[in-house]
DNA sequence: GAAGGTGTTCTCTTTTCGTTCTCGTTCGTG
DNA sequence: CACGAACGAGAACGAAAAGAGAACACCTTC
């Protein structure tokens, strides 16, 4: 997909400008932004992005508008998990582009990790943990475990031989914690890592 | 191969900055950048790097523009770097496609890290790091670092007063070690770190 | 049905850009 | 000094990209 520099800078514009128009831009607008003075040439442009397939047409046959990046491409970040406080959403789910090594083949979203329980196994506050959405686990697999229908947190799985199920915050500070069976619920289990420096 | 001055200048103009041009420069942008006034001057230059293999044309056939060595693709897999001995290269480099916001704007690669000296930073033996490639690093920063030309590790950088430097291995059980500032060279710094479970 | 807005298609010209060529200048080496 | 390599300037060429403008098809609205 490789874009002329008029092309790159056209669909910049797009990007950069989405939100202000209320409704996708005709291309006579479009047009007057960018400084051309004929649709035709502008025509030649989106076409190419549309063969690229990062821009798509409104294929509504009324009085037309092009369409700009649907495309939610990527994992969705749904927010932060805290220990003991209920997943933290994000308003609106932000798509973070992730590499195939770093997902399973199961669908998958991303949070932000907030708090020091997972110190131990290198998670750290303000990481980035992809979780495949799953709502069983295997022992040892770390885990978002939803408690009590309130609390989420991310922690270590075991499943003990009586049915119930104990949870390792990876933290030396912190102790483990028994709940009986039916007060955790699996919502996914710990796929991958990203942190930023 | 090796490179005539200019050349070598020209190409190290090219690596410095990379991050500058949202897309590769023209040939016209780049005579301007370099204080040349023909664009033949210049393609005879680029032809060079080219032959020497370290720099790739855009073969896109239209009125284009010169690449660089490309992030298309990824960024290098180099090897495994663990304390004490020389990072070992992987007989080929690999490619892994990493998203932007894990990235800086200069060149980057990745190594996998290998033993626990820095566990306590939440870089546990196994992950992937992006290092940048950089010879100075600021106070804190997490270096790769040459010592003696010999062993390279991934610590913790401190510049001390004296001109020495500390290397800080984020490990409880590990010593910090001080060098005479000559005796360490940094080969990178990190940048963002993968980890898969 | 008429009118106007809008995407599409077409032809044509202009501009941009990589490439190739010739010609000077400078510098180091024998 | 002669020769060649490195470097640069500038002109010229061909192909691709960019743009202009006209014509057309379609929808919506009146």
């Amino acid at each position: 997909m490789k874009l002329t520099r008029r092309q790159q800078q056209i669909y910049d514009y797009l990007r950069e400008h989405a939100g202000e128009f209320a409704h996708p831009p005709t291309y006579d607008e479009l047009c007057a932004h960018l400084g051309l003075s004929s649709r035709g040439s502008l025509h030649k442009h989106i076409q190419a992005l549309v063969e690229a397939g990062v821009v798509e047409p409104m294929e509504g046959r009324a009085g037309i508008r092009l369409s700009e990046w649907g495309r939610e491409e990527g994992i969705p970040h749904l927010g932060a998990i805290a220990a003991g406080r209920p997943i933290e959403a994000l308003p609106q789910p932000e798509f973070l582009p992730v590499p195939d090594y770093l997902l399973s083949d199961r669908p998958c979203y991303v949070l932000t990790v907030k708090g020091d329980s997972m110190v131990d196994a290198g998670i750290m506050d303000g990481d980035l943990v992809v979780i495949e959405e799953r709502d069983t686990a295997r022992n040892g697999e770390i885990v978002v475990a939803l408690i009590n229908d309130e609390e989420a947190t991310l922690k270590r799985l075991l499943n003990n031989d009586d049915g119930s199920v104990t949870l390792i915050p990876e933290n030396a500070t912190m102790q483990r914690m028994v709940y009986p069976a039916a007060a955790v619920r699996i919502q996914g289990v710990l796929v991958s890592l990203l942190r930023r420096y």
